[in-house]
DNA sequence: CGGATCTGTGCAATCGTTTGCCCATAAGAG
DNA sequence: CTCTTATGGGCAAACGATTGCACAGATCCG
């Protein structure tokens, strides 16, 4: 990919696309040097000229169009205004609310983003990586963290200021916003646990996300503590975040332990997945197994069941992390060190209910 | 927003970034001229270069670790390779796939997306448009048409490639993808015509978006030759695409005409937003009103009811868009002025059913 | 009235690549 | 042995904007 940006030749330089005014049409339009156009037009630097003359170079501008090249402007001053949003899977509902926060966030410093979606491969972010890097963005939010991450290793390589949302890496070396997902399996747990639920399972995200790690991690911490639960906890790490790895790793959770009377799930996904099995299974949800799901996504309300999650602030961790990144490019190191972790809510609803009595005849073979 | 690009002064320009080889870096190398470098560097040049010498520089810049600065050739070459996409929401679950759509077909070509957000707002649809194109993209794909929309001009002024996909404006200026929105309408009404239905309505998407518009015309045409249908049509304009405006606009329509047996509504949130105001209603859907949807957006299978809908190729306009464009960009005029229509499917699930009042029993004449 | 201090602008050098044009050297032709 | 004709590469001028520095004229001070 050292030459992804050739002219394939197929458009001349006489093409017919339109003139577009430079800084030095303005300039001869005025009377005046480019370089006082140029001066003209930035608020900042304004100070020194006439009021008068900036007011004809505006004018000037504005009658012929004048609209700066961005290109030429970010080669000479190094500086973009645009910072690059790498995303494993934007079909994913939990991205587009952090998108619009990230969006939002950088809108309000004047910058903008691009955003590039690797559909979770990581040879894909790789590439997107140094796409964005070769186009000078001046930094990175990266979504796609996996626990030990090369992209890391890449930014650093390339000096590119960077910021995890939502995952990070183990290594620590780049800042991050996260959610705290420790605490919010916890939340699930003891609303679990309250209901009369001891035999709780967990359907793990991939292990080698960070948010499944620290799910999974979150979970058998918390059941540790919890008198009468299964030893060693009840684990059965998806695939996959999708749907059907929730189908799959249900069945699979089912074979090894049928007994079990709740899952906790890492994901919104992963849980319907569960429900698309028990459907299978003639099972009921939850009247014979309680089900959270993770995240909150939307629509989430009016499936069957409604699921019970973890909501956790999409927006503003997107917000939040524009916000550091932004510091972080403009040397205000103020935050430059810092991790934020945001604090989960439970949302409760219908696919969670104090376990039968007596456990459901389960259908499927014991192994 | 003439001067989004403004270094803020921040960093100044000793600051720590390392230093990126460059092509004279590399040169001096292998002691070659910076041209030649560049030749080497390039497949389609570089048939002039020894052998010899384009390996070493290909070493060279290896071991260097040289990468184009993308600016500073797109600058000279007057081409990006990047194109910008313009979405209104992309929390609507439409628009991802189509997203994934264009970025398969971009990739395959060599061109990376650039996304801009607008929140449906058309003046920050504006400045996105000059954003990209003073970034100098080298086109731009649509999705935010309005009937009549000024973008339209605002790109044909800058002399900006565009297409329009899954929307376009009505003066036709502007290639576009669409789904067949009247083909797809009708489906939905032959359907639920052959269920026994008569007394149908609809809830009509925004009228200023060319979906909407479409699809109530659609509507209005279908109907006209159902005998026995209220006339003139039923039809209630909701505010915008959202859930909640499906909710509202129920409540008018019934407010309108309590007798309605069944609704298609132009988008699956104003679907499921009819199902939120008939579950207050303590209506059954589908007993008391069926209900279609439009898009077949995720997780429309495990709603209440599963939402029976009309399947757009979501991917496929995504990509048809994109190549449509690209052949536009490198002057293939082949396709310039093509508007391509793709064809919609009707997904049945539970919403719909016969009408309660039907007397016989009505046999499903769907495939 | 000479010199110091501002003010307002122009000059020219970048930023990093690409490419039209020209010029060596070597090879082949007559 | 001289004259073409290829080859292989160098030169330098773009692309468009920014900015350190220089400098002319105006203002001010003693």
């Amino acid at each position: 990919m050292r030459n992804g940006l050739r002219n394939k030749g197929l458009r001349r330089y006489d093409s017919p696309m339109k003139h577009r005014p430079t800084v030095k049409d303005v300039a001869k339009a005025v009377g005046v040097h480019a370089s006082t156009v140029s001066r003209a037009l930035n608020p900042e630097k304004r100070g020194r000229l006439s009021d008068d003359l900036v007011a004809r170079v505006l004018a000037a501008a504005e009658t012929l169009g004048y609209r700066t090249n961005a290109l030429a402007a970010s080669l000479r001053t190094r500086r973009s205004m645009a910072v690059g949003v790498i995303i494993p899977d934007i079909t994913n509902p939990v991205f587009p609310p952090i998108l619009m926060g990230i969006e939002d966030a950088l809108r309000a410093q004047g910058y903008i983003s691009v955003v590039a979606n690797t559909g979770n491969d990581s040879e894909r972010a790789r590439i997107a990586v140094e796409q964005l890097t070769a186009r000078r963005l001046d930094g990175l939010i990266l979504a796609t963290a996996l626990r030990r991450d090369p992209l890391v290793d890449l930014c650093l390589a390339r000096g590119m200021p960077a910021v995890f949302v939502n995952r990070r890496d183990e290594t620590r070396r780049i800042p991050s916003v996260v959610s705290d997902d420790e605490a919010g399996v916890q939340l699930a747990i003891e609303h679990l646990v309250a209901l009369g639920h001891r035999r709780i399972a967990h359907i793990a995200g991939p292990s080698i996300t960070s948010t499944g790690f620290a799910r999974r991690r979150g979970f058998e911490f918390a059941m540790a503590e919890v008198d009468g639960a299964p030893r060693p906890p009840l684990v059965v790490e998806a695939r996959t975040y999708g749907r059907d790895s929730g189908h799959q790793a249900f069945l699979e959770l089912l074979a090894l332990n049928p007994k079990v009377t709740a899952i906790v799930t890492s994901n919104d996904l992963l849980a319907l997945g569960c429900c698309d099995a028990m459907r299978e299974a003639r099972l009921s949800c939850p009247a014979d197994i309680s089900i959270t799901g993770y995240n909150d996504m939307p629509l989430l309300d009016i499936v069957t069941p409604p699921l019970t999650t973890v909501r956790i602030q999409h927006h503003e961790m997107g917000a939040e992390a524009a916000r550091m990144l932004i510091d972080i490019i403009e040397n205000r190191e103020r935050r430059a060190a810092m991790d934020i972790v945001l604090k989960p809510d439970l949302v409760v609803r219908g696919s969670t209910a104090a376990p039968r009595a007596t456990p459901a005849k389960l259908q499927l073979a014991e192994p």
